[in-house]
Order: C-alpha cells, then sequence, then structure tokens
RNA sequence: GCGCCUGUAGCUCAGUUGGAUAGAGCAACGGACUUCUAAUCCGUAGGCCAGAGGUUCGAAUCCUCUCAGGCGCGCCA
C-alpha cells in the first residue's frame, strides 16, 4: 500500500516539475512516514516542507500544488489535507484498504514477497564456529539472527545464499587433536598430563571413547604426529556432525559449507598473496609481510606473514573473501560476535584492495547473550568447557521460544536470555502470545467449517471490513510487506518480531470485542475472510523467523 | 591513551535514518468469562529521551564536549 502511494505520489511531482511549478529533485529519495496520530490520516509527506527553502516560496503553498492534484484521486483517497508547518497527509480509502485482502488472499504464502532485490547475488554467512566443540549459546544467536536474514532477503527479492565457513585450518586444531589423544591414552590407562590449553569439555572424552572403539588401542603404536592427525580429523568431522545436527534441531539452514582447508588446496590463499603483491598492497618489514590496510582508512598496517614464516588469521581471510567476490555476490554480509568488531576496518579495506566497494560488505555484529535463571546469571567460559549449549537449551525451552528470544533486541544490544520467562506459557512470553493469536484464528475458522462456512474472497462484498477494528486490523496486515523490506534494507531482522507483536495485539483486540461468527451472514462472509487473512500473516512472518504456527495450543 | 557500541517510564526494550502530543510489554492499581480458546481484552498511572552546548522551519535521532556502563586496541583465532 505504502508503495503505491509513494509511487502515486512521485507521478505527481513528476508532472509538476515538468510543468516548472515546484524545482526538481531526485525522485528515488521521496519516502511517505505514517504519523504517529491517527487524526493525520495514513500516511504523511513532508516533501513540500523539503523543497521550500530551494523553492524560496512557503511550503503550505508548494503543499497546495501537490494536494490539488493528488485529490483527484478520488478512488484512492477518502481526504488529502495540508497540516502543521507544511505536511501533507493522506486518508487512504476504506475500500483501496479493504483490497489488500485480495492480495493476501491472491499470494497466500507468498504474501509479503517482493522484488525490492531485484535478485542481486547476496551471501549471509553466519555461525562459522570452529569444529572444536558443540555450539554454545551465543552460536545460537548468530543462528537465529543470519537464519532469519537470510530468510527476509530471499522474501524481498534478494539471490540469497546462507554460507557456514568451517575454519578447520590452523592450531586450534592440532590442539583438538592433542586433547583428544589425551583423552584416548587415558582411557587406556596412560595418563599424559593433559595439556594447559586442551579442550576441557566432557565431549573430547566421548570423542576418545569413540575412537576406542573403533581403533581399540590401535592409536597407541602409531607415531605422534599421526595420531594426532588421525584424532583431529576423526574429532572435526564429528563435532561438526554434531553442529549440523543441533543447526537442523534450531531449524537454521545453510547452502553452503565452505571449508577454510580448500582455499589451500586450490592455492587460493598463494594466489591472493600473489595478487597483494602485484598491486603493491604487501610489502616485507621486520621480517613479516604486511598489508597496506591504512592506505583505505586502517588505522595501521596489518600482517599477513609472521616472522615465523606462517600465515595469520587474516591472510586466508582476504582469500575466502576474495572468493566471495568471485562468486559475484554483490552483498556480502558476515555475522559476527561484537567481539570482533575491531576486526572490521581491516576486512574493509581489505574487501577495497581486492577491487571491490567497502559498501558490498557489512559485518553484523552480534552482541553477548547472558542466560538468567531464578535471577541469577549463569556463568559461561568456553576455556573451561562451562557453557551451555544451544542443545540444551533447545530441550529446555523448545526450538520456537528460543528463536523468538534471540530476535527480540537489535542485534548490536546485549541480550538477557530469561530461562524462567521462556519457559512460562503465560502472557509474559511473547511466543506464545503470537503463536495463541494463530491457533485462536484456526479454531474459529474449524467451528465456522463445521457449519459449512469457509473464507471465500470471491463472497466479499463491497463496503464490508470499512470501519473500526476491521479496518484498523487490514491496515496491520497491509504494512506487512513493507515491513519485510526495512528488515531486508536495513539488515535489521529483528523488526519483524515487533511486527508480530503488533499483529497478535491487533488480533486479539479485535477477537475480544467484535464476533466472527454472527447471524449476520454478509458480515460473517467478510469476516472470516479477514482472520483467514490475519492467520496467512501470522503464518508468513513466523516462517520467517522460522517458528511454527501451531492450529491448537 | 585511542577507537567502537550502549544510555528512552520502576524493569526489559521499540522508535520506519530529521517530523506533528516520544510508544509497547512486564511490574502497580481498577475492571471484563452463560458469548467463536481468559495463554485474552479494556481502563488508570508512570518521561528534563544520561547531561551541556550547537546545526534549522523542526532533534530521542545529526555535530562537539562531559558523565556512566560494556567491548576492542596481537606477528591470537
Amino acid at each position: 500500500m505504502k508503495e503505491q502511494i509513494e509511487s502515486l505520489l512521485k507521478e505527481t511531482l513528476a508532472s509538476l516539475m515538468n510543468e516548472e511549478a515546484i524545482p526538481s529533485c531526485d525522485l528515488s529519495t521521496i519516502t511517505l512516514s505514517t504519523p504517529a496520530n491517527k487524526e493525520f490520516g495514513d500516511f504523511a509527506s513532508n516533501i513540500a516542507m523539503v523543497m521550500a527553502s530551494r523553492a524560496k516560496r512557503p511550503p503550505r503553498e508548494i503543499a497546495g500544488l501537490i494536494k490539488e492534484r493528488m485529490e483527484r484521486l478520488t478512488e484512492t483517497f477518502d481526504k488529502v489535507e495540508i497540516a502543521g508547518p507544511g505536511f501533507i497527509n493522506f486518508s487512504v480509502s476504506p475500500l483501496m484498504w479493504v483490497r489488500v485482502l485480495d492480495t493476501v488472499f491472491e499470494l497466500k504464502g507468498r504474501y509479503g514477497f517482493s522484488d525490492f532485490g531485484k535478485g542481486e547475488k547476496v551471501q549471509v554467512e553466519f555461525v562459522s564456529a570452529n569444529p572444536t566443540g558443540p555450539l554454545h549459546v551465543g552460536h545460537g544467536r548468530g543462528a537465529a539472527v543470519g537464519d532469519t536474514l537470510a530468510r527476509i532477503m530471499k522474501a524481498a527479492g534478494f539471490d540469497v545464499e546462507a554460507e557456514y565457513y568451517i575454519n578447520d585450518v590452523g592450531n586450534q586444531m592440532n590442539i583438538l587433536g592433542l586433547s583428544v589423544l589425551c583423552r584416548y591414552r587415558e582411557l587406556l590407562g596412560q595418563g599424559d598430563p593433559f595439556p594447559d590449553n586442551g579442550y576441557q569439555g566432557d565431549y573430547i572424552r566421548d570423542i576418545a571413547a569413540k575412537l576406542r572403539s573403533i581403533h581399540g588401542n590401535g592409536i597407541l603404536d602409531m607415531g605422534e604426529m599421526e595420531a594426532i592427525a588421525l584424532c583431529r580429523e576423526f574429532a572435526s568431522t564429528d563435532i561438526l556432525g554434531g553442529i549440523k545436527e543441533d543447526l537442523a534441531l534450531f531449524n537454521v539452514h545453510f547452502d553452503n559449507w565452505f571449508s577454510e582447508s580448500t582455499l589451500y588446496r586450490d592455492h587460493k590463499v598463494e594466489n591472493t598473496m600473489s595478487f597483494l603483491r602485484k598491486e603493491d598492497l604487501s610489502y616485507e618489514a621486520d621480517g613479516a609481510l604486511w598489508f597496506r590496510t591504512t592506505r583505505y582508512g586502517d588505522e595501521k598496517d596489518r600482517v599477513l606473514r609472521k616472522q615465523d614464516g606462517s600465515l595469520t588469521y587474516f591472510a586466508p581471510d582476504i582469500a575466502y573473501h576474495k572468493d566471495k567476490l568471485d562468486r559475484g555476490f554483490g552483498k556480502i554480509i558476515d555475522i559476527w560476535g561484537a567481539d570482533h568488531h575491531g576486526y572490521v576496518p581491516r576486512m574493509k579495506a581489505a574487501i577495497e584492495g581486492l577491487g571491490a566497494k567497502s559498501d558490498n560488505f557489512h559485518a553484523l555484529l552480534i552482541q553477548l547473550v547472558s542466560l538468567v535463571r531464578e535471577g541469577q546469571p549463569v556463568s559461561m567460559s568456553t576455556r573451561s568447557g562451562e557453557f551451555v549449549t544451544l542443545k540444551e537449551i533447545i530441550d529446555e525451552v523448545g526450538k520456537d521460544v528460543c528463536r523468538y528470544f534471540f530476535m527480540m533486541r537489535k542485534s548490536d544490544a546485549q541480550l538477557v536470555f530469561d530461562l524462567d520467562l521462556a519457559k512460562k506459557k503465560s502472557e509474559e512470553n511473547p511466543v506464545y502470545y503470537i503463536q495463541y493469536a494463530h491457533a485462536r484464528i484456526c479454531s474459529i475458522l474449524k467451528n465456522a467449517a463445521s457449519q459449512g462456512l469457509t473464507p471465500d474472497i470471491a463472497r466479499l462484498e463491497e463496503g464490508m471490513l470499512t470501519t473500526g477494528d476491521d479496518l484498523e486490523l487490514i491496515k496491520t496486515i497491509a504494512t506487512y510487506p513493507d515491513v519485510v523490506v526495512s528488515c531486508a534494507a536495513d539488515l535489521e531482522p529483528h523488526r519483524i518480531s515487533f511486527y508480530l507483536l503488533e499483529l497478535a495485539t491487533a488480533f486479539h483486540r479485535f477477537y475480544n470485542r467484535n464476533r466472527v461468527i454472527s447471524d449476520d451472514i454478509k458480515l460473517t462472509a467478510a469476516r472470516l475472510i479477514l482472520i483467514a487473512s490475519v492467520r496467512q500473516v501470522l503464518a508468513n512472518a513466523l516462517s520467517l523467523m522460522g517458528i511454527d504456527a501451531p492450529e491448537s495450543m
């Protein structure tokens, strides 16, 4: 709806500009706002005030010209008014609003989809946890945000690929191998001291036990390097399998799993290094190799290859992002923990050095999650193996609650996850509030069906649903596509959770004040169409969040 | 010391990129079940948008400074 009105406004402005009645300006920057106060109509434009200074005429005079043209569109508008310093307020006619329901019925599960993204190739990379241990709560938030964002951007017309980057190279993998080997030897009565920097969690013992049941004590006879390598490969495969299971349980989907080791195998790291040297973006100093990131605004140059000859984490990461660019993504979105924010300028510099624009790259930073149980913080530290896994939380509170809670805040705000609240099946828990609205509607529809009544858009009579709560509900339904677009455009998927709350609230209010099934046959038919539309939109929005829409509760 | 994020009702947070009288939900208080699910609804109360300047028709939003909290400033990953 908003889009329709916007394009009408733009047409009007374009014709006024042609007549040189108003100064020309960039039409693409024009947007409508929705006034906080209902008395000001459905949409408002400040365009007259923006133009006033350049036109050297009072804003209300310019507003008058626009109003006069727009008013002629009597099918669309009930009234167009000038208010305050020069706002133009549009009240859309109820009949226009009601037509939104035709769209919902026509598009069904695809209502809310658009071609906003115009098929642009986008990659969202998220979670990307090292395969050295199970996913914990913090990964869960990244998973929920990333998966939801990917779904939203698909709906908004982008060509999206969700990717998981597997850091399966480097020292931490050897430490993993060594940790498993030690536990394995322990099982066989050989008590080597456990390494200080080893992975402490019990899952390491489980993996060691699996190795024993497969290999017996055969690994004891191997050379140290060979044994570690075997343990490393077995453990990372096993852990990655577990990660995949947890993500599936969480309804998180990836299109691609990208292994860091393939960057080396396919010489991409090497090629990227020589590319940088050729472009004079790297240089030798103090026995190390540096990237000139300062050329692109970083505060200091960064090391690519250390004095000892090994590469930093940054080096393969540049190769990885070069590979992303080579795959043709116009937007590269990385979802990182907020503690990596110092890494952003460096990566932006790398992107520019590789010949792309820094806007092609977006780092979405996810702030910390802290757990609270019975009012007390639950202590977590990865190093000691004392952490709460994602799976434990899902098992405790359920997938739906978990996903919703992770999306309740904008991602750069810290999140307190209250386990007691999450488990409450009451009004305090927004997930149940929303799902309850969906279930209620299903219940009414079932009830109606038992009386032979089914929602049929063809039987919607003109003039129905044009007032009061009915109209309010329709207006809320109508904003849904705008919400999806705004989430995608601003990379703020959390807004969808607030929209759901708003729609559920509007429905519950409607339900308590109005009857759907009544003696009034025409009104009943119309309201069945209305609530069926609400149900559809609830289901659509929930599905973008990967949350179920239950038919009964 | 430098940089980034945060600061909005008692609590937890929104605020559509600068718009009109700053909004929800909890908690508090008062109401609504013979009626399609009360896991719901209606009403009341609650504010110097951390503070001070500035930019303009107009600021919670942009700029500068101050204060408070969090996080980063490796040839770690």
